[in-house]
DNA sequence: CAGGATCCAGACGTGGATCCGT
DNA sequence: ACGGATCCACGTCTGGATCCTG
């Protein structure tokens, strides 16, 4: 669809300063009251505006461009307060962090600012500059080590070491309907584990230090 | 659900001699005119009916007994006219005929008539006396032969010897929305072939030899 | 009329994230 | 405020088979 970057940057940036009510009116949806019930209202609004086509897909949003688009719910201060979902993890069927679905997901994302807060009423909230991202060397380096130590764990069945705690910019958290969940994955000497369903975020401190990054100039 | 076989059977049987009309308002169930666009409607009637709790589950339909239910459709003949669907073909992780699912699905089968034609108004088909059956040694021992063969030459990549006209008893044919669907699958030497999804059968000419031997008597 | 093509309902899985107790 | 727990939308897959054309 998109023929080059800059085109789907324009696109994207036509969001800025626009109420997520503005948003919604145009394409005839109804907001409820807060998000408590559609935790993924405002990225599928955005993902409407842009035209993206295979939303489930598990390849990036944009894959001729292989761009992947990310909301950045920001607070009054301008910062990120939460984490940011990146993709399922499965143990198995990924020999390397370069053929992995974290690198293919994080090589390259249009980072989507929007107002967030508990106090600040759905319909009023407004999107930022959408701008467009990728990890530095070391960033990416990082990201790669954070990547084969969890890998590492979960394949030897040291579930210890896969908690939320680990990584430093990459970390493993819960990714399931709810904590009853349980999937099972194959450990490295053929044995079977069952833990709940995990999935790879990057860490609040990390999307703060990319918020910053990124607009502290404005 | 079911203690045994026979108190299956008994239920089952209770729908002998009723109408599709009889069982749709039952459960509260509007028929179509017909079944172009409905065709698993009288399935899902006679599942209904037995309280088949996991319907898209892929283990037979009563797990606790080892039983599959199978709907039969019998032409003013008496004879059925179709082939029977038994469960897709997907060509990996299935080492022996004793583990595949054609076996599992096929060990026992609950046999359901229903009256079935063109000219036949779908509100006044009745279901005929519902019967227990199980493959002779015979019968089991050309399944077998029809499944090895089937997937060795799918293994092989030689989608030429696994078109319908392959097997005595059994034969893949498509199963899928459409014919441009297409599923991966891999080969003996790894490489990858593509073709559209496949399902096994029953042949036809199979049902109705099953139809004779457990009807004739009447 | 054999064999390839197609259709529906409902379960399941993935991507979208935020919620909320300690 | 950390980190485990949870919720929705919707695409995909499976089981139910019959349709339909050469």
């Amino acid at each position: 669809m998109y023929k080059s970057e800059l085109e789907l940057l324009n696109k994207a940036q036509q969001l800025a300063g626009m109420t997520l009510s503005q948003v919604s009116k145009n394409q005839d949806i109804i907001l409820p009251t807060n998000l408590s019930k559609a935790k993924g209202l405002i990225g599928q609004l955005a993902e409407n505006h842009l035209g993206v086509t295979a939303p489930n897909a598990p390849e990036p949003d944009f894959p001729e461009l292989g761009v992947e688009l990310k909301t950045l719910p920001l607070d009054i201060r301008g910062l990120p307060t939460e984490s940011t979902y990146i993709c399922r993890c499965h143990s198995q069927f990924e020999p390397s962090w370069s053929d992995s679905r974290v690198w293919h997901k994080t090589q390259r994302i249009l980072w989507l600012p929007i107002e967030s807060g508990p106090d600040l009423a759905l319909g009023s909230r407004r999107f930022g500059l959408a701008q467009l991202w990728s990890p530095s060397p070391e960033q990416a380096q990082q990201m790669a080590t954070d990547w084969e130590e969890l890998m590492e764990a979960l394949n030897c069945g040291d579930l210890d070491q896969t908690g939320a705690q680990h990584g430093q910019i990459l970390q493993l958290r819960p990714k399931a309907a709810n904590s009853t969940c349980l999937h099972q994955h194959v450990g490295e000497d053929a044995t079977l584990i069952a833990s709940v369903p995990k999935g790879f975020y990057f860490r609040s401190s990390f999307t703060r230090s990319i918020a910053q990054s990124l607009w502290k100039c404005f």
